[in-house]
DNA sequence: AGAATCGGTGCAAACCTTTGCATGAGATGA
DNA sequence: TCATCTCATGCAAAGGTTTGCACCGATTCT
């Protein structure tokens, strides 16, 4: 069983016409290391160290490592990832939480993680939290367990401080070793008045977001703000507050048009006059601007639509969307590298914001 | 060092009142089974299995258990994922490859194969294939690596059997140890056909998928079958073949809707008649619909576009969108489930075939 | 009373890798 | 020729868990 030293010769030759002296391994398993070294008669430190690829490396005989390479490639010899984890506690894999899996928001944001992340040779671990904080807290202990160095979090807010670097992709709670990444909220609250407001606009209409949705109230007092600055008054009969009931047992991903088009009907049927609505996204918008034609009237000439985001379809519907444009790959971009950094130990800001940017289309005009 | 037995009672004491004697773990790490055995003055094993939940458990005195338990947590012992997975050769996670992630196909699969896995305990990890088969290769190598079980393959075809049980969504080629969910192509043509033929259309043109993509061939080729038995000719100056260049350096999710608005403009350049669109799917149906309209065209009343997926936003474009209805949530479920079924060993089919089903909205009329 | 049985625990190996320290052989210098 | 140094490699522990087997004391049967 104990290793005999001293041979050389025999085993070069073992190695160059492999007739089973160092036997091969077991065909079904992995090729483990151990595999490596019996058949190479070498010790497994010397292949750990020689395919390594760290200093200790450089201390082996050239041609010794060489055969090592060579062996590992013939063996088609693959590291244990487990392994390699337990021993030396990096897992190289972070954790994403999203609201759900097929929500544009998420998506967009996610289109930026992704690269950044694969760049830097991470992995993630996805799991959906419908906008539950149970749900949060839950799956955040879950991929901690499971290894996760760090998180992303999507449009939803962390209780408390999970125990590794985190960044929040519109989070606004400051909270330690966390960074928030969020859009100007006032600057997108101004661009859209002032948009409306050289249209002509003055009274308006707003769709709120759903008591849950993390941006909600920010934008909505930005609205509010912004509002009062620019000397507009807000009739509360004209703005409606979205339910979102599209995270419930059945989500269906047009959920959220439908219910814009019924808040749009619901709003004309108050009777209270408006000349534009500032909806809360492009969905929603969208789902209003239906409502408001299959009731005969002409957007944008006896109301103009804006929304918010710039989903991808907004450019293709009749008439195509204005909007207030949301970076979010860009958002997603950041917050990956922001994460990145924070795990490398540079410390960064606790606080990012990116700007939104007013897109005009046709579904807003001048007032009548 | 070595463990000296025979003190219940002063260690039922320590427990209760724990001032220190089985001293509590450093707080800094994490608590592991060690700890808690000497803290309880047991065997690591005897930790292992109160908490094991296994049927070794029901060996062990009740008291044991209770205690054990009890200390579990009050340490807040979490159990080690790496360790686990290491000894146990379980990682309770797959791998899911897509497209691209903001992708509307994939994201409706992943939000029926999302809810599935979670139920059953399962992680996955997410990565991109962007539609090219090496990185598609290098991608499952990794994953394999990383100790996924099995994998989900969304919208590409892996060159050669993964090692572990794999379920394709779109798969055409059989290979052994995967199984292919489909859609019914055949009926889909069909569906298609002779939804537009009821309407009279004679002169139909059509968008062929871009070549890389896994759906184009075979749907094609039921078109072809389909119009060949109904006696409808298909002209080949109507034929556009999408180039999807979507997933090129700069991957944006509205590229599909500007490629379907060219290829719209282009085909009414053409100068050929034609009273029907039958589009690859519903993204470059819309993009061409606004391209017809554009030209001053009424659709349907001059031209009549037909899509293929039935997003979420097909209702909500005017006219909304008549579309076959490919059911992406339920193909997601029936993936999931069958890769838990292959993980679990029972055997399954090796293809799945769901069908589609036609949506009459307002895109499509009567030839005038 | 002695033997057989059984319930409750502990020991130690195994999973695979990495790495500090030790060891051995050969080379160099005095 | 012997001590010293260097270079290449091996030993063994550590990381945390699970589990087959062995063990010990107590009960039960004859």
């Amino acid at each position: 069983m104990s290793r005999n030293a001293g041979k050389r010769d025999e085993r070069a030759q073992k190695e160059r016409s492999h007739k089973g002296g160092g036997r091969r391994p077991a065909p079904g398993k992995r090729v483990t290391l151990k595999d490596l070294a019996t058949y190479l008669d070498v010790s497994v430190a010397t292949v750990s160290r020689a395919l390594s690829g760290s200093p200790q490396a450089d201390a082996l005989a050239p041609e010794t490592r060489a055969r090592v390479e060579r062996a590992a490639d013939k063996l088609n010899y693959r590291p244990n990832y487990l392994a390699q984890s337990l021993r030396g506690k990096r897992t190289y894999s972070v954790g994403v939480l999203v609201p759900e899996i097929s929500e544009g928001y998420a998506a967009g944001v996610m289109s930026g993680v992704e690269g950044c992340l694969r760049e830097e040779g991470y992995f993630y671990l996805m799991v959906s939290h419908r906008s539950q904080a149970d749900h949060l807290t839950k799956s955040l202990d879950l991929l901690r367990d499971r290894g996760a160095e760090g998180f992303i979090v999507i449009a939803a807010e962390p209780e408390r401080s999970p125990g590794v670097p985190t960044v929040v992709v519109s989070g606004h709670r400051p909270m330690s070793g966390l960074t928030n990444v969020v859009i100007d909220h006032d600057a997108a609250a101004r661009l859209a008045l002032e948009h409306l407001r050289a249209l002509g606009h003055h009274r308006i209409a707003f769709f709120r977001g759903r008591p849950g949705n993390i941006d909600a109230d920010d934008r909505w007092r930005a609205i509010g703000a912004a509002a009062e600055s620019m000397g507009i008054r807000i009739d509360s009969r004209l703005v409606m507050q979205l339910q979102g009931e599209a995270y419930g047992e059945a989500f269906s991903p047009d959920g959220g048009y439908q219910e814009g088009y019924t808040y749009g009907e619901r709003l004309l049927r108050r009777g209270v006059g408006f000349s534009a609505l500032f909806a809360f996204n492009d969905i929603s918008a969208l789902g209003a601007m239906c409502a408001f034609q299959d009731q005969g009237l002409q957007v944008p000439g006896d109301v103009s639509v804006l929304g918010f985001d710039d989903i991808g379809s907004a450019p293709f519907h009749r008439p195509s969307l204005s909007t207030i444009r949301q970076p979010l790959r860009q958002m997603g971009i950041l917050a990956a590298e922001t994460l990145m950094a924070r795990l490398k130990g540079s410390d960064v800001k606790d606080v990012l914001v990116v700007q939104p940017e007013l897109r005009v289309r046709r579904s807003t005009g001048r007032v009548s």
